[in-house]
DNA sequence: AAGCTCTGCTTTTTT
DNA sequence: AGCAGAGCTT
């Protein structure tokens, strides 16, 4: 409490219902929220009783980790959590179970939502609608939906017509058309996830928002457990977490932070505007702001500064840096990704001798995939890393494979893990396995459908098919045993699958089974592991500590994270914004926009932007103009940046003060 | 007819 | 790295 400044101090410690604290990017948001959480706890507040949200599991376990270290010995620390949304509607679930019979079912991750789709779809694939419209499309529709509390034509107005004039009568009749495929797709897979006793993502918000908002009685008891819930990242709430969280203001406490500037997520239906109504629509809040930097040096922050400018869009935001200057900004130029990954492994081998260790660096890049060249180069130069934001372990193709038989075990329904465990064996393909499910799965018992099985005279169904769910069955109330099981069971196939990579890939094995010693049945597992895969893709290299490495990660989920290094990769014309992000119009621009922002201000004291030379002469699929009149970094004025091209410093272009595309004097070409 | 294997294509962002 | 499709095998 006592390294807060004064702003910091009065909302940790505000004593009315519910306050919004709106705070640019490094002005301790976190601290904040710490040092309100911790505030709590020695005030005797239980640590149960107060609910920590955050949007991505990374935030929320900084904050967990933060909080630990900063109250003092005398609390039970393992009580202490940072919660998803997610998370926390499960939990609340769990503890509610007379009133969320949904709370064991199988969770469908992004993977599975798209197969189930696809089979709710069914059989009848060959639909005009499907045809006209994929099933992500739909997915993406019916989500939006949900998130956005909106009507279907709204969404798929928004969804599949995002730049076109919303009054126009064509337009209008478009979306009543596709209307007419999309709802009764949609209507399918509602009744297919019932029938198979599966839940979303969306669902689980959905859910409980839905009970809260109903049933009086049981809000009552639900709010009443959780007396303080603090939100960070609150510009990134979308509807129906709103929503979710207004079920809270009669009995318990909000505390919200967050920044209008940073909102990320407006894909997932955030709309950062509602932060700015929060005090008009919660009764009894109140409002503080943060507005001093503390992260930062100035320089950092006038360049972003600058970026926010450049925008249409007032954000009103002009950081202003309490640690003073320091060093420009370097926007360096290297030739392609390949240079990319190895200059910036170089830089990061250079600040060791400068001091500094490993996590001090920071790598960010737009896509989990644009990280993936900067990874092989760690692993070349043996730099040890965490790559956060990428493919975590549970979506790899063999955890799915040995999880699908878990999944059987624990709801012989699960039709999408039917599929998937039965052509693992040989001469089981999609036909078969489909044949196969048809027969079982409208029995009732899970020995009746092992019964049928063995009697069964489809040819490719051997005894080990029955046989190893039989046992991996035995262990429902030991995930760890029971993945043991199916491991070992499973071994020959997944050997013959995987070939060579097998070696390394089973040693995954090893450490999901000691995540899963500590859940006490198979859905139980599942689900953590669907909310919070642990293990996420980790490479050490060397050391054998694991904490000094260097962290490799998306825009979205470095939010909240900062480094005394920041290396962005890629600041290219059609790719801030990207060629896709043009297409979708001025508000995806502006998002970006505003990632472009959160990325420059993870940084502490040094910042280098990347920028690929043949970039800026080539030609692309976005109209070529519009491309570079958007890019964020036109007219950058010179004294922003320290210009680096081919390792040396640059004078920045003479006789010009601007970046302006066209001072690249390189011929065009012309493919025609 | 169904399964298997090879090749080429495409990759936003999170729960 | 996964997926779809082509072409080959059982």
């Amino acid at each position: 409490m006592s390294d807060l400044n004064e702003s910091q101090k009065r909302a940790a410690t505000f004593e009315g219902k519910h306050l919004l604290v709106l705070a640019g990017a490094g002005t301790g948001k976190t601290k904040t929220i710490v040092a309100r959480a911790a505030y709590l706890l020695e005030n005797g507040m239980e640590p149960n009783k107060i609910a920590i949200l955050s949007f991505t599991r990374k935030s929320a376990r900084e904050i967990a980790e933060r909080l630990k270290q900063s109250v003092t010995s005398s609390f039970n620390k393992n009580s202490i959590t940072g919660k998803t949304f997610h998370s926390w509607c499960n939990e609340i679930m769990h503890q509610y179970p007379e009133h969320f019979p949904h709370h064991s079912f199988t969770p469908l991750d992004e993977d599975d939502r798209l197969s189930a789709f696809a089979l709710a779809i069914g059989r009848n694939s060959k639909d005009r609608a499907t045809e006209k419209i994929k099933k992500e499309t739909i997915a993406a529709i019916y989500s939006y939906a949900v998130n956005t509390l909106c009507s279907l034509s709204e969404a798929i107005l928004h969804i599949l017509y995002t730049t076109s004039d919303k009054n126009d009568e064509q337009i209008k009749k478009r979306v009543e058309d596709d209307k007419q495929l999309i709802a009764p797709i949609i209507k399918k897979y509602i009744e297919y996830k019932k029938e198979r006793r599966y839940i979303d993502y969306d669902d689980m918000l959905n859910v409980v928002a839905m009970v809260l908002e109903r049933n009086e009685s049981v809000r009552k008891e639900v709010t009443a457990r959780y007396v303080h819930v603090l939100v960070d990242e609150m510009q990134d709430t979308n509807p129906l977490q709103y929503k979710l969280l207004k079920c809270f203001t009669e009995r318990s406490h909000l505390f919200c932070v967050g920044d209008d500037a940073q909102s990320i997520y407006a894909f997932r239906g955030a709309d950062f505007k509602t932060i700015h109504s929060f005090v008009a629509t919660v009764p009894n809040s109140d409002l503080q702001k943060l507005e001093l930097n503390y992260r930062s040096t100035q320089e950092i922050l006038d360049l972003s500064n600058w970026v926010l400018q450049q925008s249409p869009l007032d954000y009103n935001k002009n950081l202003t840096a309490d640690r003073g200057v320091g060093g420009k900004p370097k926007l360096i130029h290297i030739e392609d990704d390949w240079e990319e990954a190895d200059t910036v492994t170089e830089n990061i081998l250079n600040s060791l001798n400068d001091g500094d260790t490993y996590s001090d660096s920071m790598v960010l890049g737009r896509s989990g995939w644009s990280l993936s060249k900067v990874e092989g180069a760690c692993l070349k130069k043996k730099i040890p890393y965490i790559k956060l934001g990428g493919t975590s372990l549970i979506q790899s193709a063999h955890v799915r494979d040995v999880v699908a038989a878990m999944r059987i075990a624990a709801n012989i329904y699960d039709e999408i893990a039917w599929i998937r465990y039965l052509q693992l064996w040989q001469h089981i393909g999609t036909v078969t396995a489909a044949k196969i499910i048809s027969e079982i799965i409208t029995l009732e018992t899970f020995e009746q459908m092992m019964e049928k099985l063995q009697l069964s005279t489809i040819k490719g169904l051997s005894s080990e098919v029955t046989d190893t769910l039989k046992e991996v069955r035995a262990f429902i109330n030991n995930p760890s045993k029971a993945m043991e099981n199916a491991v070992t069971n499973m071994k020959e196939l997944l050997e013959k699958k995987y070939s060579e990579e097998w070696s390394y890939r089973v040693a995954d094995f090893e450490v999901l089974q000691e995540v899963a010693k500590g859940s006490g049945s198979i859905t139980e597992f599942i689900m953590e592991y669907v909310l919070d895969p642990k293990a996420e893709t980790t490479a050490k290299y060397g050391k054998e500590t694991e904490d000094d490495v260097v962290t490799l990660s998306t825009i979205h989920s470095a939010k909240g994270l900062e480094a005394k290094t920041v290396h962005v990769l890629n600041v290219n014309p059609y790719n801030y914004p990207s060629a896709r992000t043009i297409k979708q119009g001025t508000d995806a621009v502006e998002e970006e926009r505003r990632c472009l922002y959160v990325a420059l201000t993870r940084a502490k004291d040094h910042l280098h932007l990347y920028r690929f030379t043949r970039s800026l002469h080539t030609q692309s699929a976005v109209n070529k103009e519009e491309g570079t009149n958007l890019y964020f970094l036109n007219g950058l004025p010179q004294e922003l940046v320290t210009l680096i091209v081919k390792g040396n410093e640059q004078e920045y272009y003479t006789g010009t003060t601007d970046t302006n595309l066209e001072d690249f004097d390189f011929p065009d070409f012309d493919f025609d």
